[in-house]
DNA sequence: TGTACATCAGTGAACGCGCGTTCACTGATGTAC
DNA sequence: TGTACATCAGTGAACGCGCGTTCACTGATGTAC
Protein backbone atom coordinates (compact mmCIF):
# COMPACT_ATOMS: atom_id res chain seq x y z
CA UNK A 1 0.00 0.00 0.00
CA UNK A 2 2.73 2.36 -1.00
CA UNK A 3 -0.47 4.54 -2.42
CA UNK A 4 -1.33 6.22 0.62
CA UNK A 5 2.14 6.75 2.86
CA UNK A 6 5.20 6.66 0.51
CA UNK A 7 7.08 10.03 0.62
CA UNK A 8 6.70 10.50 -3.08
CA UNK A 9 3.07 10.67 -2.44
CA UNK A 10 3.02 12.60 -0.20
CA UNK A 11 5.54 15.09 -1.80
CA UNK A 12 3.29 14.94 -4.88
CA UNK A 13 0.36 15.79 -2.95
CA UNK A 14 2.05 18.83 -0.94
CA UNK A 15 2.77 20.39 -4.48
CA UNK A 16 -1.30 19.48 -6.00
CA UNK A 17 -2.26 21.77 -2.49
CA UNK A 18 -0.16 24.22 -3.25
CA UNK A 19 -1.39 24.37 -7.11
CA UNK A 20 -4.76 24.50 -5.58
CA UNK A 21 -4.08 27.20 -3.08
CA UNK A 22 -1.69 29.02 -5.93
CA UNK A 23 -5.06 29.42 -8.14
CA UNK A 24 -7.68 30.03 -5.39
CA UNK A 25 -5.68 32.99 -4.54
CA UNK A 26 -5.38 34.42 -7.80
CA UNK A 27 -8.44 33.33 -8.71
CA UNK A 28 -9.64 36.37 -6.08
CA UNK A 29 -9.28 39.07 -8.53
CA UNK A 30 -9.89 37.80 -11.88
CA UNK A 31 -12.06 34.62 -13.19
CA UNK A 32 -11.12 31.08 -14.25
CA UNK A 33 -10.98 31.90 -17.88
CA UNK A 34 -8.31 34.47 -17.52
CA UNK A 35 -5.87 32.74 -15.47
CA UNK A 36 -3.10 31.24 -16.96
CA UNK A 37 -1.21 28.25 -16.08
CA UNK A 38 2.44 29.42 -15.48
CA UNK A 39 0.85 32.33 -13.81
CA UNK A 40 0.05 29.40 -11.14
CA UNK A 41 2.76 27.37 -11.45
CA UNK A 42 5.38 30.67 -11.06
CA UNK A 43 3.15 31.34 -7.56
CA UNK A 44 3.98 27.75 -6.43
CA UNK A 45 7.62 28.03 -7.71
CA UNK A 46 7.94 24.70 -10.12
CA UNK A 47 8.42 24.52 -13.74
CA UNK A 48 5.25 24.97 -15.81
CA UNK A 49 5.27 21.63 -17.21
CA UNK A 50 4.66 20.21 -13.41
CA UNK A 51 1.52 21.65 -13.89
CA UNK A 52 0.51 18.48 -16.02
CA UNK A 53 1.45 15.82 -13.07
CA UNK A 54 -1.58 16.69 -11.59
CA UNK A 55 -4.76 18.64 -13.94
CA UNK A 56 -5.25 17.85 -17.32
CA UNK A 57 -5.73 21.53 -17.49
CA UNK A 58 -7.14 25.06 -15.62
CA UNK A 59 -10.98 23.83 -15.66
CA UNK A 60 -9.88 21.01 -14.19
CA UNK A 61 -8.33 22.46 -11.26
CA UNK A 62 -11.37 24.51 -11.50
CA UNK A 63 -13.49 21.62 -11.18
CA UNK A 64 -11.55 20.08 -7.59
CA UNK A 65 -12.14 23.69 -6.33
CA UNK A 66 -15.35 23.64 -6.72
CA UNK A 67 -15.53 20.22 -4.55
CA UNK A 68 -13.62 21.86 -2.14
CA UNK A 69 -15.60 24.99 -1.57
CA UNK A 70 -18.83 23.31 -1.26
CA UNK A 71 -17.60 20.32 0.59
CA UNK A 72 -17.26 22.33 4.03
CA UNK A 73 -20.13 24.18 3.46
CA UNK A 74 -22.53 21.26 2.74
CA UNK A 75 -21.48 19.56 5.87
CA UNK A 76 -22.42 22.77 7.87
CA UNK A 77 -25.71 23.26 6.45
CA UNK A 78 -26.13 19.48 7.31
CA UNK A 79 -25.44 20.25 10.92
CA UNK A 80 -28.00 23.17 10.79
CA UNK A 81 -30.48 21.16 9.57
CA UNK A 82 -30.52 18.32 11.89
CA UNK A 83 -30.73 20.03 15.02
CA UNK A 84 -34.04 19.86 16.27
CA UNK A 85 -34.76 23.53 16.88
CA UNK A 86 -37.41 26.45 16.11
CA UNK A 87 -37.74 28.91 13.23
CA UNK A 88 -35.89 31.95 14.81
CA UNK A 89 -33.58 30.09 16.05
CA UNK A 90 -32.62 28.57 12.88
CA UNK A 91 -32.83 31.81 11.29
CA UNK A 92 -30.18 32.83 13.27
CA UNK A 93 -28.22 29.87 13.60
CA UNK A 94 -27.98 29.46 9.16
CA UNK A 95 -27.14 33.48 9.05
CA UNK A 96 -24.27 32.82 11.59
CA UNK A 97 -22.61 29.64 9.98
CA UNK A 98 -23.14 31.76 6.46
CA UNK A 99 -21.07 34.65 7.84
CA UNK A 100 -18.55 32.39 9.86
CA UNK A 101 -17.70 30.29 6.85
CA UNK A 102 -17.32 33.37 4.50
CA UNK A 103 -14.92 34.49 6.93
CA UNK A 104 -12.93 31.41 7.06
CA UNK A 105 -13.18 30.88 3.34
CA UNK A 106 -13.47 33.96 1.61
CA UNK A 107 -11.53 32.55 -1.68
CA UNK A 108 -13.56 30.02 -2.17
CA UNK A 109 -17.24 31.92 -1.60
CA UNK A 110 -15.92 34.09 -4.15
CA UNK A 111 -14.68 31.36 -6.33
CA UNK A 112 -18.28 29.49 -6.39
CA UNK A 113 -20.04 33.35 -6.87
CA UNK A 114 -17.87 34.23 -9.67
CA UNK A 115 -17.76 30.81 -11.72
CA UNK A 116 -21.53 30.01 -11.06
CA UNK A 117 -22.14 31.75 -13.97
CA UNK A 118 -18.63 32.09 -15.69
CA UNK A 119 -17.11 31.21 -18.91
CA UNK A 120 -16.02 27.76 -18.30
CA UNK A 121 -18.59 24.96 -18.63
CA UNK A 122 -17.92 22.24 -16.26
CA UNK A 123 -17.29 24.48 -13.94
CA UNK A 124 -20.41 25.81 -14.23
CA UNK A 125 -21.98 22.37 -14.75
CA UNK A 126 -19.81 21.16 -11.31
CA UNK A 127 -21.22 23.80 -9.17
CA UNK A 128 -24.63 23.41 -10.44
CA UNK A 129 -24.73 19.54 -9.68
CA UNK A 130 -23.31 20.52 -6.09
CA UNK A 131 -26.23 23.45 -5.69
CA UNK A 132 -28.61 20.95 -6.27
CA UNK A 133 -27.90 18.47 -4.08
CA UNK A 134 -28.02 20.96 -1.58
CA UNK A 135 -31.39 21.61 -2.26
CA UNK A 136 -32.02 18.01 -2.07
CA UNK A 137 -30.40 18.03 1.58
CA UNK A 138 -32.47 20.55 2.64
CA UNK A 139 -35.57 19.80 1.01
CA UNK A 140 -35.63 16.14 2.67
CA UNK A 141 -34.89 17.79 6.38
CA UNK A 142 -38.27 19.99 5.53
CA UNK A 143 -40.31 16.95 4.04
CA UNK A 144 -41.29 15.47 7.64
CA UNK A 145 -42.79 18.54 9.06
CA UNK A 146 -44.36 19.91 5.91
CA UNK A 147 -45.43 17.13 4.09
CA UNK A 148 -48.57 16.21 7.36
CA UNK A 149 -49.10 19.78 6.98
CA UNK A 150 -50.21 18.88 2.86
CA UNK A 151 -47.15 20.30 1.10
CA UNK A 152 -46.34 18.57 -1.91
CA UNK A 153 -43.32 17.22 -2.65
CA UNK A 154 -42.45 19.81 -5.61
CA UNK A 155 -43.60 22.80 -3.23
CA UNK A 156 -41.43 21.40 -0.76
CA UNK A 157 -38.73 21.22 -3.29
CA UNK A 158 -39.35 24.77 -4.64
CA UNK A 159 -39.16 26.11 -0.82
CA UNK A 160 -35.88 24.27 -0.61
CA UNK A 161 -34.37 26.27 -3.69
CA UNK A 162 -35.18 28.88 -2.18
CA UNK A 163 -33.18 28.50 0.83
CA UNK A 164 -30.36 27.22 -0.97
CA UNK A 165 -30.36 30.52 -3.66
CA UNK A 166 -30.94 33.12 -0.74
CA UNK A 167 -27.94 31.63 1.37
CA UNK A 168 -25.30 32.00 -1.81
CA UNK A 169 -26.76 35.45 -2.14
CA UNK A 170 -26.29 36.20 1.84
CA UNK A 171 -22.89 34.93 1.16
CA UNK A 172 -22.00 36.86 -1.82
CA UNK A 173 -23.62 40.02 0.70
CA UNK A 174 -21.32 39.42 3.32
CA UNK A 175 -18.22 39.24 0.83
CA UNK A 176 -18.81 42.48 -0.82
CA UNK A 177 -18.61 43.95 2.91
CA UNK A 178 -15.13 45.62 3.20
CA UNK A 179 -12.65 44.02 5.83
CA UNK A 180 -13.09 46.14 9.38
CA UNK A 181 -16.88 47.35 8.85
CA UNK A 182 -18.30 45.80 11.24
CA UNK A 183 -21.39 47.65 11.09
CA UNK A 184 -21.85 46.76 7.31
CA UNK A 185 -21.51 43.24 8.41
CA UNK A 186 -24.15 43.68 10.84
CA UNK A 187 -26.82 45.18 7.94
CA UNK A 188 -25.94 42.22 5.63
CA UNK A 189 -26.84 40.03 8.61
CA UNK A 190 -29.66 41.79 9.67
CA UNK A 191 -31.24 42.00 6.09
CA UNK A 192 -30.31 38.22 5.66
CA UNK A 193 -32.35 37.35 8.89
CA UNK A 194 -35.23 39.63 7.46
CA UNK A 195 -35.68 37.69 4.54
CA UNK A 196 -35.12 34.52 6.09
CA UNK A 197 -38.44 35.26 8.39
CA UNK A 198 -40.51 36.87 6.12
CA UNK A 199 -40.10 33.23 3.91
CA UNK A 200 -40.64 31.45 7.08
CA UNK A 201 -43.89 33.77 7.18
CA UNK A 202 -44.89 32.75 4.02
CA UNK A 203 -44.59 28.97 4.65
CA UNK A 204 -46.53 29.38 7.63
CA UNK A 205 -49.10 30.53 5.53
CA UNK A 206 -48.88 28.95 2.27
CA UNK A 207 -51.54 26.39 2.61
CA UNK A 208 -54.27 29.24 3.90
CA UNK A 209 -53.14 31.57 1.85
CA UNK B 1 -24.51 70.90 -35.25
CA UNK B 2 -22.39 68.28 -37.01
CA UNK B 3 -22.43 66.64 -34.36
CA UNK B 4 -25.64 64.28 -34.42
CA UNK B 5 -26.39 64.27 -38.47
CA UNK B 6 -23.05 64.45 -40.17
CA UNK B 7 -22.65 60.93 -42.29
CA UNK B 8 -19.26 60.49 -40.85
CA UNK B 9 -21.15 60.36 -37.42
CA UNK B 10 -23.48 58.30 -38.25
CA UNK B 11 -20.56 55.88 -39.83
CA UNK B 12 -18.54 55.98 -36.37
CA UNK B 13 -21.83 55.09 -34.44
CA UNK B 14 -22.42 51.96 -36.82
CA UNK B 15 -19.29 50.68 -36.18
CA UNK B 16 -19.44 51.38 -32.14
CA UNK B 17 -23.12 49.36 -32.45
CA UNK B 18 -20.99 46.63 -34.28
CA UNK B 19 -18.60 46.29 -31.86
CA UNK B 20 -20.80 46.41 -29.15
CA UNK B 21 -22.86 43.35 -30.93
CA UNK B 22 -19.80 41.33 -31.44
CA UNK B 23 -18.34 41.56 -27.74
CA UNK B 24 -21.90 40.67 -26.73
CA UNK B 25 -21.93 37.78 -29.23
CA UNK B 26 -19.02 36.75 -28.29
CA UNK B 27 -19.80 36.97 -24.13
CA UNK B 28 -22.16 34.49 -24.64
CA UNK B 29 -19.53 31.58 -24.19
CA UNK B 30 -17.01 33.29 -22.47
CA UNK B 31 -16.68 35.71 -19.64
CA UNK B 32 -15.22 39.59 -20.14
CA UNK B 33 -11.91 39.20 -18.41
CA UNK B 34 -10.99 36.54 -21.51
CA UNK B 35 -12.33 38.44 -24.07
CA UNK B 36 -9.94 39.53 -26.74
CA UNK B 37 -9.77 42.82 -28.05
CA UNK B 38 -8.64 41.64 -31.68
CA UNK B 39 -11.16 38.70 -31.50
CA UNK B 40 -13.81 41.84 -31.40
CA UNK B 41 -12.24 43.59 -34.17
CA UNK B 42 -12.00 40.44 -36.42
CA UNK B 43 -16.03 39.85 -36.16
CA UNK B 44 -16.31 43.14 -36.71
CA UNK B 45 -14.07 43.55 -40.15
CA UNK B 46 -12.27 46.21 -39.18
CA UNK B 47 -8.62 46.73 -37.84
CA UNK B 48 -7.58 46.24 -34.01
CA UNK B 49 -6.27 49.57 -34.06
CA UNK B 50 -9.86 51.01 -34.95
CA UNK B 51 -11.12 49.87 -31.59
CA UNK B 52 -9.64 52.54 -29.69
CA UNK B 53 -11.64 55.02 -31.52
CA UNK B 54 -14.50 54.16 -29.45
CA UNK B 55 -13.34 52.17 -26.08
CA UNK B 56 -10.52 52.87 -24.07
CA UNK B 57 -9.77 49.06 -23.51
CA UNK B 58 -12.45 46.16 -23.06
CA UNK B 59 -13.86 47.12 -19.63
CA UNK B 60 -14.82 50.08 -21.09
CA UNK B 61 -16.94 48.60 -23.92
CA UNK B 62 -17.96 46.47 -20.78
CA UNK B 63 -19.62 49.01 -19.15
CA UNK B 64 -21.45 50.12 -21.93
CA UNK B 65 -23.07 46.98 -22.12
CA UNK B 66 -24.26 47.08 -18.73
CA UNK B 67 -25.79 50.32 -19.45
CA UNK B 68 -27.42 48.96 -22.62
CA UNK B 69 -28.48 45.53 -20.53
CA UNK B 70 -30.35 47.10 -17.47
CA UNK B 71 -31.59 49.98 -19.50
CA UNK B 72 -34.80 47.97 -21.18
CA UNK B 73 -35.29 45.72 -17.97
CA UNK B 74 -35.32 49.14 -15.96
CA UNK B 75 -37.82 50.19 -17.99
CA UNK B 76 -40.15 47.05 -17.84
CA UNK B 77 -40.36 47.19 -14.33
CA UNK B 78 -41.47 50.70 -14.05
CA UNK B 79 -44.45 49.90 -16.40
CA UNK B 80 -45.08 47.01 -14.31
CA UNK B 81 -44.89 48.65 -10.97
CA UNK B 82 -46.92 51.83 -12.42
CA UNK B 83 -49.75 49.27 -12.62
CA UNK B 84 -52.17 49.45 -9.86
CA UNK B 85 -53.01 45.77 -9.93
CA UNK B 86 -53.61 43.01 -7.17
CA UNK B 87 -50.63 40.91 -5.93
CA UNK B 88 -51.52 37.24 -7.99
CA UNK B 89 -51.99 39.96 -11.38
CA UNK B 90 -48.56 41.58 -10.13
CA UNK B 91 -46.76 38.51 -9.93
CA UNK B 92 -48.53 36.98 -13.18
CA UNK B 93 -47.05 40.35 -14.93
CA UNK B 94 -43.88 40.09 -13.71
CA UNK B 95 -42.74 36.73 -14.43
CA UNK B 96 -43.89 37.20 -18.09
CA UNK B 97 -41.91 40.22 -18.68
CA UNK B 98 -38.63 38.40 -17.05
CA UNK B 99 -39.51 35.60 -19.64
CA UNK B 100 -40.46 38.01 -22.30
CA UNK B 101 -37.38 39.67 -21.59
CA UNK B 102 -34.97 36.87 -21.67
CA UNK B 103 -36.16 35.48 -25.42
CA UNK B 104 -35.98 38.89 -26.33
CA UNK B 105 -32.01 39.65 -25.72
CA UNK B 106 -30.86 36.30 -23.85
CA UNK B 107 -27.02 37.38 -24.32
CA UNK B 108 -27.73 41.05 -22.48
CA UNK B 109 -29.20 38.66 -19.47
CA UNK B 110 -26.34 36.39 -19.69
CA UNK B 111 -23.78 39.32 -19.87
CA UNK B 112 -25.36 40.06 -16.49
CA UNK B 113 -25.84 37.02 -14.84
CA UNK B 114 -21.92 36.38 -15.77
CA UNK B 115 -20.34 39.77 -14.64
CA UNK B 116 -22.21 40.53 -11.78
CA UNK B 117 -19.37 38.98 -9.79
CA UNK B 118 -16.98 38.82 -12.52
CA UNK B 119 -13.67 39.62 -12.90
CA UNK B 120 -13.64 43.07 -13.78
CA UNK B 121 -14.44 45.35 -11.32
CA UNK B 122 -15.63 48.72 -12.60
CA UNK B 123 -18.22 46.57 -14.57
CA UNK B 124 -18.89 44.48 -11.77
CA UNK B 125 -19.61 48.24 -10.08
CA UNK B 126 -21.48 49.39 -13.17
CA UNK B 127 -23.96 46.55 -12.65
CA UNK B 128 -24.24 47.10 -8.71
CA UNK B 129 -25.15 50.04 -9.24
CA UNK B 130 -27.69 49.85 -11.12
CA UNK B 131 -28.93 47.27 -9.30
CA UNK B 132 -29.41 49.29 -6.31
CA UNK B 133 -31.12 51.83 -8.50
CA UNK B 134 -34.07 49.36 -9.43
CA UNK B 135 -34.22 48.12 -5.83
CA UNK B 136 -34.62 52.47 -4.94
CA UNK B 137 -37.75 52.20 -7.51
CA UNK B 138 -39.34 48.78 -6.36
CA UNK B 139 -39.21 50.99 -2.53
CA UNK B 140 -40.56 53.91 -3.77
CA UNK B 141 -43.34 51.55 -5.33
CA UNK B 142 -44.15 49.70 -2.33
CA UNK B 143 -43.94 52.30 0.11
CA UNK B 144 -46.89 54.04 -0.06
CA UNK B 145 -49.03 50.86 0.84
CA UNK B 146 -46.47 49.59 3.08
CA UNK B 147 -45.78 52.65 5.01
CA UNK B 148 -49.71 53.10 6.32
CA UNK B 149 -49.01 49.41 7.33
CA UNK B 150 -46.48 50.85 9.76
CA UNK B 151 -43.21 49.58 7.73
CA UNK B 152 -40.05 51.07 8.34
CA UNK B 153 -38.35 52.52 5.45
CA UNK B 154 -35.36 50.09 5.66
CA UNK B 155 -37.69 46.98 5.78
CA UNK B 156 -39.59 48.07 2.85
CA UNK B 157 -36.02 48.77 1.66
CA UNK B 158 -34.73 45.15 1.87
CA UNK B 159 -38.34 43.67 0.60
CA UNK B 160 -37.20 45.55 -2.34
CA UNK B 161 -33.78 44.11 -2.88
CA UNK B 162 -35.53 40.94 -1.98
CA UNK B 163 -38.09 41.00 -5.22
CA UNK B 164 -35.11 42.39 -7.30
CA UNK B 165 -32.64 39.92 -6.33
CA UNK B 166 -35.09 37.16 -7.24
CA UNK B 167 -35.42 38.47 -11.05
CA UNK B 168 -32.35 38.13 -11.40
CA UNK B 169 -32.39 34.74 -10.05
CA UNK B 170 -35.62 34.02 -12.13
CA UNK B 171 -33.93 35.00 -15.38
CA UNK B 172 -30.78 33.32 -14.86
CA UNK B 173 -32.93 30.11 -14.73
CA UNK B 174 -34.99 30.98 -17.59
CA UNK B 175 -31.80 30.94 -19.45
CA UNK B 176 -30.66 27.77 -18.06
CA UNK B 177 -33.33 25.97 -19.64
CA UNK B 178 -32.64 25.10 -23.00
CA UNK B 179 -34.07 26.32 -26.12
CA UNK B 180 -37.44 24.16 -27.20
CA UNK B 181 -38.34 23.03 -24.02
CA UNK B 182 -41.21 24.60 -23.30
CA UNK B 183 -42.04 22.56 -20.24
CA UNK B 184 -38.74 23.42 -18.80
CA UNK B 185 -39.31 26.81 -19.09
CA UNK B 186 -43.23 26.67 -17.83
CA UNK B 187 -41.77 24.80 -14.81
CA UNK B 188 -39.29 27.85 -14.42
CA UNK B 189 -41.93 30.34 -14.40
CA UNK B 190 -43.99 28.02 -12.03
CA UNK B 191 -41.28 28.02 -9.39
CA UNK B 192 -40.47 31.66 -10.02
CA UNK B 193 -44.43 32.67 -9.54
CA UNK B 194 -44.56 30.30 -6.47
CA UNK B 195 -41.60 32.17 -5.25
CA UNK B 196 -43.12 35.40 -5.35
CA UNK B 197 -46.27 34.25 -3.63
CA UNK B 198 -44.71 32.93 -1.01
CA UNK B 199 -42.51 36.35 -0.16
CA UNK B 200 -46.36 37.93 -0.54
CA UNK B 201 -47.84 35.69 2.05
CA UNK B 202 -44.59 36.78 4.33
CA UNK B 203 -45.20 40.61 3.49
CA UNK B 204 -49.18 39.91 4.51
CA UNK B 205 -48.51 38.64 7.64
CA UNK B 206 -44.82 40.32 8.38
CA UNK B 207 -46.63 43.13 11.18
CA UNK B 208 -48.68 40.37 12.98
CA UNK B 209 -46.24 37.48 12.40
C1' DT C 1 21.11 -5.21 5.15
C1' DG C 2 22.67 -4.53 0.28
C1' DT C 3 22.25 -4.28 -4.62
C1' DA C 4 20.18 -3.64 -9.23
C1' DC C 5 16.45 -2.06 -11.66
C1' DA C 6 11.84 0.49 -12.25
C1' DT C 7 9.01 4.35 -11.44
C1' DC C 8 7.66 8.94 -11.96
C1' DA C 9 7.38 14.09 -10.05
C1' DG C 10 9.57 17.79 -11.49
C1' DT C 11 13.07 20.18 -15.01
C1' DG C 12 14.43 23.35 -18.54
C1' DA C 13 14.72 24.43 -23.18
C1' DA C 14 12.30 25.01 -27.26
C1' DC C 15 8.28 25.81 -30.44
C1' DG C 16 4.93 28.51 -32.85
C1' DC C 17 1.30 31.74 -31.93
C1' DG C 18 -1.78 35.50 -31.01
C1' DC C 19 -1.96 39.16 -28.01
C1' DG C 20 -2.41 44.65 -26.90
C1' DT C 21 -0.55 48.84 -28.21
C1' DT C 22 2.04 52.48 -31.13
C1' DC C 23 2.52 54.99 -35.16
C1' DA C 24 2.57 57.58 -39.37
C1' DC C 25 -0.66 57.20 -43.03
C1' DT C 26 -4.96 57.86 -46.13
C1' DG C 27 -8.91 59.53 -47.95
C1' DA C 28 -13.73 60.65 -47.26
C1' DT C 29 -16.39 64.10 -44.78
C1' DG C 30 -16.91 68.71 -42.88
C1' DT C 31 -16.08 73.84 -42.74
C1' DA C 32 -14.95 78.63 -44.13
C1' DC C 33 -15.12 81.92 -47.44
C1' DT D 1 -21.81 76.72 -56.48
C1' DG D 2 -16.67 76.16 -56.08
C1' DT D 3 -12.27 75.93 -53.84
C1' DA D 4 -8.77 75.28 -50.22
C1' DC D 5 -7.87 73.63 -45.90
C1' DA D 6 -9.04 70.94 -41.46
C1' DT D 7 -10.76 66.97 -39.24
C1' DC D 8 -10.69 62.36 -37.90
C1' DA D 9 -12.45 57.18 -38.46
C1' DG D 10 -10.19 53.56 -39.99
C1' DT D 11 -5.53 51.33 -41.94
C1' DG D 12 -1.66 48.24 -41.92
C1' DA D 13 2.76 47.27 -40.43
C1' DA D 14 5.61 46.67 -36.65
C1' DC D 15 7.03 45.81 -31.75
C1' DG D 16 8.05 43.09 -27.79
C1' DC D 17 5.90 39.75 -24.82
C1' DG D 18 3.96 35.89 -22.41
C1' DC D 19 1.22 32.15 -23.44
C1' DG D 20 0.18 26.63 -23.53
C1' DT D 21 2.22 22.52 -24.82
C1' DT D 22 6.01 19.01 -26.16
C1' DC D 23 9.97 16.55 -25.09
C1' DA D 24 13.94 14.09 -23.57
C1' DC D 25 16.08 14.44 -19.20
C1' DT D 26 17.32 13.75 -14.06
C1' DG D 27 17.56 12.02 -9.73
C1' DA D 28 15.10 10.79 -5.55
C1' DT D 29 11.92 7.21 -4.08
C1' DG D 30 10.13 2.55 -4.38
C1' DT D 31 10.46 -2.57 -5.25
C1' DA D 32 12.33 -7.31 -5.82
C1' DC D 33 15.43 -10.47 -4.46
Amino acid sequence: MSHTSGVRQAQKEKTRRALLDAGLRLLEDQSLSSLGLREVTRVVGVAPAAFYRHFRDLSDLGVALVEESLGSLHALIRAILADQIGDEERIEATVEAVAEQVRRYPAHIRFIARERHGGVRPVREAIAAELDRFADEVADAFAPQLTPEGWSAEDVRILAQMYVDHMVMTATAFLEVPPDRPDEERRVADTARKQLLLISLGRRHWRDG
